[in-house]
RNA sequence: AGAGGAGUGGCAGAGUGGUCGAAUGCGGCGGUCUUGAAAACCGUUGUACCGCGAGGUACCGGGGGUUCGAAUCCCUCCUCCUCUGCCA
């Protein structure tokens, strides 16, 4: 959620920003915000001083009821209705007011960084860089990845549908083996960079998903469980980044580093079709993610530690890989600047993206209410990022089709001692 | 899941209708003393919003109510602890 008085200083930039991400109207949605903001001040001031009048004259009866002045205190008490009917009043237009502004900040997405390229969607993406050899494969081992598992039976999808749905593969016997591979390798390299794990709830109450931004933005991508209230992650940024909500931190205590491996679920309602097969969207996948809480001036250099920070495992797992910085029309809801990072599929013959490093800036502390004491002893927000390490399936299916041959499937190096063996035959 | 108990400032813990934003202790910060440290002593020490300021308002688990006035009384929800039951 957007600061008011951030809007409010900058009122001009921020609607220039925003059309970059292509939001309608930002002048008169921001105009409405500050004058609503106006109004609940307004309303404040009026409702405080009644209030205040009303406290004192209530400090006088409780003294005339102790000297036993009945009298004088009923009098002055007719006082004191009239204004308690003027308060709650006030009261209620006050609530309103604020529910008022909350509700159309909620609708403002982020306002992208200066470096964000304007566009309407990810064909105006910009390419940062390209890295890694794309494997020419030869005629006769060029089987996408849904032929490969059929092939070496690793990954079951009727299985899935017959005890879930689509979406919900069984990974069974090497292909399982992978995909604990891969989380421990994810985890390992994480902690080697620093970062603290944790596993967390992967189901989150309504305040968690409010607070990183899905609510409302994201309601009808989440599963939910009605009984309970409770929604299914789409990603453990959401519960990680939830750790922080209502804390303050103490200045030397940042960065916060944290990792975490998770299950992620997405309805991902109504967007099947050609590019969605086999592993290329599911919705159950395994996931690692960063997260991190920084110093306000230090979370761009942050987002590029963490966007190195993938590139180092996409090379040791020797992918060919590009990193992206989104244009406006495609940068997520919450985020001023993301970069992503796609794989190249060989047998697909197209880039599949495995990871978002975003930066939030203060977007999701305003609303969880994440600050540190800076050196001034002042309270501040400080800036969440967050970035995938990695989503798993894609970079399975890229590596099944990457590294196919006749004598079978080669895994890449780093693997191995996770994996136990070397070739998928 | 049932019965009982409890939720107060960073922590511990008092307060059961009026001057309580809240005693006291510990911790933290500043100072005196000291070559330095410890001890001792003095001072200070929550958050948010409104106001140019003086200052004001709100917050004692969350929400609602009673009252001129609520940390204190009532309703409701949540969480934790103990016992019983169930269970990976």
């Amino acid at each position: 959620m957007l600061q008011v008085n951030e809007i409010r200083a900058n009122f001009s930039q921020a609607c220039e920003r925003l059309n970059a991400r292509n939001f309608e109207n930002p002048e008169e949605v921001l105009g409405n915000v500050l004058k609503l903001e106006d109004l609940r001040k307004q309303i404040q001031l009026e409702r405080d001083t009644l209030q205040a009048e009303s406290n004192t004259i209530s400090k006088q009866i409780g003294k005339l009821m102790q000297a036993g002045n009945k009298e004088e205190a009923e009098k002055i008490k007719l006082r004191t209705s009239e204004i308690k009917t003027q308060v709650k009043s006030l009261e209620e237009s006050y609530s309103q007011t604020e529910t008022e502004l909350t509700q159309i900040l909620y609708t403002i997405p982020n306002i992208p960084h200066s470096s964000v390229p304007a566009g309407k969607s990810a064909e105006d993406n910009e390419i940062v860089l390209e890295n890694g050899t794309v494997p020419q494969l030869e005629e006769g081992n060029k089987s996408p990845h849904w032929e490969l598992i059929k092939k070496y039976d690793i990954v079951d999808f009727e299985l899935g549908v017959k005890i879930a749905g689509a979406g919900f593969p069984v990974y069974k016997g090497k292909g399982a083996k992978m995909q604990r591979a891969l989380i421990n390798f994810f985890l390992d390299e994480a902690e080697k960079a620093g970062y603290t794990e944790v596993q967390p709830p992967i189901l989150i109450n309504e305040e968690s998903g409010y607070a990183t931004g899905q609510l409302p933005d994201k309601e009808g991508q989440m599963y939910f469980a009605q009984e309970d209230g409770l929604y299914l992650i789409p990603t453990a940024e959401v519960p990680i980044t939830n750790m922080y909500r209502d804390v303050i931190l103490q200045e030397d205590e940042l960065p916060k580093k944290n990792t975490g491996y998770t299950p992620c679920f997405r309805r991902e309602a109504g967007s099947w079709g050609a590019h969605v097969r086999g592993l290329n969207r599911l919705h159950q996948f395994d996931k690692v993610e960063i997260v991190q809480v920084t110093h306000p001036d230090n979370s761009y250099n942050t987002l590029e530690e963490m966007s190195l920070h993938v590139q180092g495992l996409l090379q040791k797992l020797e992918l060919p890989y590009r990193v992206l910085r989104l244009c406006g029309g495609d940068l997520g809801f919450t985020s001023a600047l993301t970069f992503d990072m796609e794989v190249y599929s060989a047998a697909q013959e197209r880039w599949l993206e495995v990871s978002s490093v975003s930066n939030f800036e203060t977007y999701q502390t305003n609303r969880l209410k994440l600050r540190f004491k800076n050196k001034d002893k002042k309270t501040v927000l400080a800036h969440t990022l967050n970035g995938s390490a990695l989503a798993l399936p894609r970079i399975m299916a890229a590596i099944l089709e990457n590294n196919q041959s006749e004598n079978g499937i080669k895994m890449p190096k780093a693997l191995v001692p996770y994996l136990g063996f070397d070739t998928i035959a």
